[in-house]
DNA sequence: ACCTGAACACCGTTCAAGT
DNA sequence: ACCTGAACACCGTTCAAGT
């Protein structure tokens, strides 16, 4: 399976993995992380919700193929300048753009263990951009672990973040007394407002930094 | 409540929020966060477990109290040393050491959603600090933001990663063939080796980068 | 070979009844 | 005023029975 099958399945076309995969996109997709049940996937696909378990031991393993359909289109549709940090910087943006797409898919897979199989590849993809910019075997090993928890943990919370309101910390720190609060009254207007620039001020950061480790 | 009652409190104290939050450290803190469910609690103060509905609302409120607790001990035992740089590694470095003392909890009450009432104070702390290197209103405002989900979101996904095993990582990419994966077999005594490293590494690149904007 | 459906051991939460 | 206990609407999963 490649691609997202657009069309509701209603009707009971054979079961399989990929048509399980590819429901859960959908109900994720559609109505969250926390729409995907198995009652819900059974329901989708006109077949008792057990029916499942002919086809997957398990929850987890129906996530482990749903995220290693996630990873594996991180890369879809990049484009490279040659510049060492713009690519680093696309790249990661890239797979921000990717899993933003999918943001029930990303928060229900979030909840899953272990590797994916598409993860070796795009591991492999990474490190060899950082090393080509010069980046030496310790350091590109550290650097690729950071870009990596820093795409995937921030980008979970900005999708887990979408559903609920960012009104709450706003207001709650709208009331506080701005002579015990200073520092907080002075800066309230630029605090939780926009999680997209906060996302590539840090990324810009930390390829700042990286950059200048290059030799 | 300041700080975690020691005893196992099996006898039937008088219940009350205070109690119930000093379950929930303990129970998570020793069984994990998905042990932490009203049947538990309330077999952990010699209740009914529905008797808990009489002091929050619902369970997420209780877990707000808690986030609450955790994040006010944020900075104890924190000591500055004058130097920007090496007061705000301290400043996130403390935090962390307070988030992995509770990794349950931690996990517990990052599913939770709000802002915590401690986290004024908090922020008004950080920014105090970032504020007073030469930091500018917006560059410190930004710099906080990222540097608190930083510090939250790794942390969560260290905690979280606490009870599996990084095994199978490393497992499945030892199995890879080299010359398909060159890089990713060059480095892979590197990955996943040690997550404190891997934290301290991108917090000393965010550092670096921000230490050269301060004005 | 694959799907069904009852069943089990769990959840969080509500509400009438007890004291 | 506070706690109890049955009950409800959910979970993921197992297993014997169907076709």
């Amino acid at each position: 399976m490649t691609a997202i099958p657009q069309a509701r399945a209603e009707r009971a076309a054979p079961l399989s993995r990929d048509a399980l995969v590819a429901a859960t996109i959908r109900i994720a997709d559609a109505e969250g992380a926390g729409a995907v049940t198995m009652r819900r996937l059974g329901a989708e696909l006109g077949v008792d919700a057990t029916a499942f378990y002919r086809h997957f031991r398990d929850k987890d393993e129906l996530l482990q193929a749903a995220g290693d359909w996630l990873v594996a289109g991180a890369f879809d549709g990049l484009e490279l300048s040659g510049d060492w940090a713009e690519d680093v910087r696309r790249m990661v943006l890239n797979g921000r753009r990717r899993y933003l797409e999918h943001p029930g898919l990303l928060v229900l897979v979030a909840t899953s263990s272990g590797p994916f199989q598409s993860e070796a590849a795009a591991t492999e993809r990474v490190l060899d951009l950082l090393r080509s910019g010069g980046l030496e075997r310790e350091e590109a090993a550290r650097a690729f672990e950071v870009i990596q928890d820093y795409l995937i943990s921030f980008t979970v919370a900005d999708a887990t973040a979408l559903h609920e309101s960012i009104a709450p910390w706003r207001e709650a720190f709208a009331e506080l007394p701005a002579d015990e609060f200073p520092n907080l009254a002075a800066s309230a207007d630029l605090l939780y407002v926009d999680r997209e620039a906060r996302f590539r001020y840090g990324l810009d950061l930390l390829i700042d930094a990286l950059d200048r480790r290059r030799t």
